[in-house]
Formats: structure tokens, sequence, C-alpha cells
DNA sequence: ACAAAAGTGTTACACTTACACCCATGT
DNA sequence: ACATGGGTGTAAGTGTAACACTTTTGT
């Protein structure tokens, strides 16, 4: 009684038995580039509920098991590799996102290259790139949860670099400026671009050159990136806010 | 068979029943401004596990509610008050946060005008305001959803517009730099930062002043913030990176 | 008159933006 | 020689950063 009168409304944090009741699960979006468009990773959906929709990278979480460590395992075996970043999103738990049951997703995001181990892999394990831009309808939330990592996916452009594990090893110019443009969803300035991102030394000039298509003439200069100045202003952040 | 070949290893998204046990909460990181330093609420955690140490407003979701929905919950009959924004952090589903059993944590933030309602009726619920950089031990992983709701403070401080639900409703130029400084961790200089702030169009200048002390002799002019503008850069955002 | 905090302007520099032509190469 | 995309420089304007003194008021 005279407790009462101290601890006021007691919070509600004493889980009984019936209380324990919920799902786990993880997605991941996968984010790739090609060259000319940013994408994802989609399979189909196989089964009720959601049959003939695609869905992203997805796994249940069990009850003893680390979404995270979940993610990253889903992601090496859809990929065929466990180099990359993997990043979390937000958790997902609005009550009805998955008719099933109550199922909370955390749900992760990474940037992988395009390459022709993964590719195989891809294809053996069912899955499929799509243009990041024209997503069809997907299975539970998960249009939601793409929404959200392409938002964040700009906001991590614009505060650190990208491109390490969206590029080849050595690209031109033209390609990242095209990878910075289909993330943002706007043009930039050749010439401003070029000034600004090696200006940030980021690049290494190589002696190397190639050809974009058939049709050009002029062969590019192939650059790389500077590892250790990459993973220093990946930490520290650097601004490209602009335009 | 056939169908193994065409969708291979399948993913694991069918659950069964024993895979609902986990128990949702949600907790809410309540940032308040005294003038001096940024604050943030807690309470005492009753009983075991992590006795005596303090906690931030919490609760559980039980298995048919919306967290969002809790959390806002909870913020009323905290503060009671029904105003004022809550933005989702993050879920938080490491295996062992909490010893009870395995319990995901929705986390939200928001920010609270100090005021004599709400202190009268923290104290009924047994709250109290520490500073935001000086907090105890916190129960489960709460320190942990605190240094991430201040960085998310820190981001949300350079891109939007804040104050709104920090600071009275007038205030001066000195207030809310001391306010931006305690968010962000750094000190400005009062010249650039009045230019900065005022050419935003965020304030409005009031015809009323104050002695910000009683050491204090020449009197300072009072702000309000020009709602409307406040909306328009809450939403378009605007650049306070700086220094 | 003095103490205390409020308030105010200028300058140098760096970055952003806008803009158009020549270059190297393959066909 | 021509067609194609690759590659380059400059000038105007805007924003940032660093800096110190005057003003107003209460005691």
């Amino acid at each position: 009684m005279l407790d009462k009168l101290k601890a006021p409304t007691p919070m509600r944090i004493e889980f009984s038995t019936d209380e324990f009741k919920v799902a786990l699960a993880t997605s991941v979006v996968v984010f790739g580039f090609d060259g000319e468009n940013l994408k994802i990773l989609v399979a189909n959906k196989i089964g009720q509920p959601f049959e003939g929709d695609s869905i992203i990278p997805s796994s249940i979480v069990r009850i003893e098991e680390d979404p995270a460590y979940v993610a990253k395992e889903l992601l090496t075996r859809i990929t065929g590799r466990n180099d990359g970043m993997l990043e979390k999103l937000n958790g997902f738990a609005e009550p009805f996102r998955n008719p099933v049951g109550r199922v909370v997703n955390i749900a992760y995001y990474c940037t992988i290259r395009l390459d022709e181990t993964s590719e195989n892999n891809l294809r053996k394990e069912g899955y499929l790139w799509v243009n990041a831009h024209e997503v069809p309808r997907l299975a539970y939330d998960h249009n939601k949860i793409l929404e959200y990592a392409k938002e964040r996916l700009k906001r991590r452009v614009k505060g650190r670099p990208i491109g390490f594990n969206l590029l080849p090893a050595e690209f031109t110019l033209n390609n990242i400026q095209k990878l910075y443009e289909c993330a943002l969803g706007k043009e930039f300035d050749k010439r401003n671009f070029r000034r600004k991102l090696l200006k940030s030394q980021l690049l290494i000039e190589t002696e190397r050159f190639v050809r974009s298509s058939e049709r050009a003439k002029r062969p590019s200069r192939l650059y790389m990136f500077n590892e250790k100045e990459y993973r220093t202003l990946s930490l520290k952040g650097y601004d490209f806010i602009y335009q």
C-alpha cells in the first residue's frame, strides 16, 4: 500500500508466458548495379500467402538465433560469398504485416558486386535482379521495406562513399557518376562531379582504358578505389550533398 | 522433384507454431531541454532483473497491439499530454538482451517541453530527468538504445529544425543556440549561428525581452517559431551542417 | 562607473554552379 | 573525314569561418 503511493502506475514490463507468441524473421534488401541501373534481388514467392508476388530474400529467425547472423548466412547462401557489408535497416512490427501470425521482421540491406560467380549462384538459388525503381508487387510489406532501404541508400550516398561493393574493381568516371545518379535519382554535371570526386582522394587513376561500348570510339580511363581513404571516409563521413 | 530443380534451396519463411515464442516490448527515449542541458527521462527499475538500475519508459506490447500505438499511449500517460512527435528509432532484437526470455524491443524517441503540468505528472509517475550525457547504468540494453537515440537526434538537428517541442513558446537566441550545442556536442560562433538561423525564416522576432539571469543586466530579445516555416522545413529538410 | 551579458559587421576563402568546346579513337 | 563519347577550364556567385568591439541595462 505504502509502496503504491511511492511507486505509482507501474511500467508494463513484466512478461507473462502468453506474451511470448511472436515470431521473428529477417529480410535483406540486396542492391546491385549493372552499369545502367540500380538493381535489387527478388525471388518468386512460392505458395500462400502472396503466391505469385515477388519477395526479397528472407528467412525465419529461430528463437535462439541472432537476426544479424541469420541475415549474414542468408546473404552468403544467396551470393556464394561472405564479404561485403550488411547494415541494419529497422524492425518492422505492425500487427498485420503477415497474415499467418504476428511476425516481426528485422530488415537489413547490403550492396554487392555483379559478377559471374555470384550470378551463377543467384540463378541456382532462384533469384533475379530487377530495377530498384521498377519493382513489381512484393509479398508482405516488402515494398515498404524496399522504400525504406532506398531512402537509406540515398542518405548513405550523401554522407559516405559508396561503390566499393557495387562497381567492378576498375571502373570509369562515367560508371561511378551513373551509379550516384541512379542512387540519388538526379543527374550531375560531368565536370563538377569529377572535380568533386577527384578532390576527395577516393580514386586512384590507373593507366588502363576501356571502350564503354561498340559505338564509343575513344576509350575511357579506368579508376580504382583508394581503399584506405575509402575506409576512412566511410567511418568519418564526407559531404556529397550536392545540387 | 522437378520443382526442386527449378526452385532450389527454399527460403526459410514457413513458420511452424513453435517459432511464435518471442515477446514484444517498446521503449521511448524522451528528450527534454532545461535551458542548460539536454535531458532524458528515466525511472528506477523495480524488481529483478536489473533491480536498482534506471530504465527508460517502456511497456510490453501485447500480441494484438501496434508498438507505435503502445508507445504513444505510454508517452501520454507519462507526460499527461498527447501532442508531440514520436519517431521510430529501430528494432532491437539481439537474443540475450532480456534475461527473462526472447524479447524484441521496438524503440522510439520524442522531444517534449519541460513545463509545470508535465513536471507534476512525471513526478506522480515516478520519472525524473537526467542529463542525456551523464546517464547512469540502465537496465537491459537501454544504454545502447539511448546512444542510438542521441545519434538520431544529432542527425535530425543537422537536417531539420528542432526545438519546437523542446523550447518554451518564446525563447532567446542564446537559448536555441545552447540547445543546438547540447544536441550536437559542439560550440558555435554566436554571430554565424544567428545569421544562419535568421536567414532561414524559422524565427519570428517578438517585442518582448527577458533577463537571462540575475547577473545579466541587459535583457535579451525573445523569439518564437514561425510554425508554418518550421513545418515546411521539417518535411523538406534544410542544412544545418556546420563547423 | 562598473559589471555583465546582449548584440552586431566585415573580410578572406572555399565551394558550388553554370556553361561549351576540343580530343582521341574506330570505322 | 566523320561520328562518337571522353575529357577538360573558367568565372560569378554564394556560403562558411574567423574574428573583437559597442550597446544596453541593473546595481
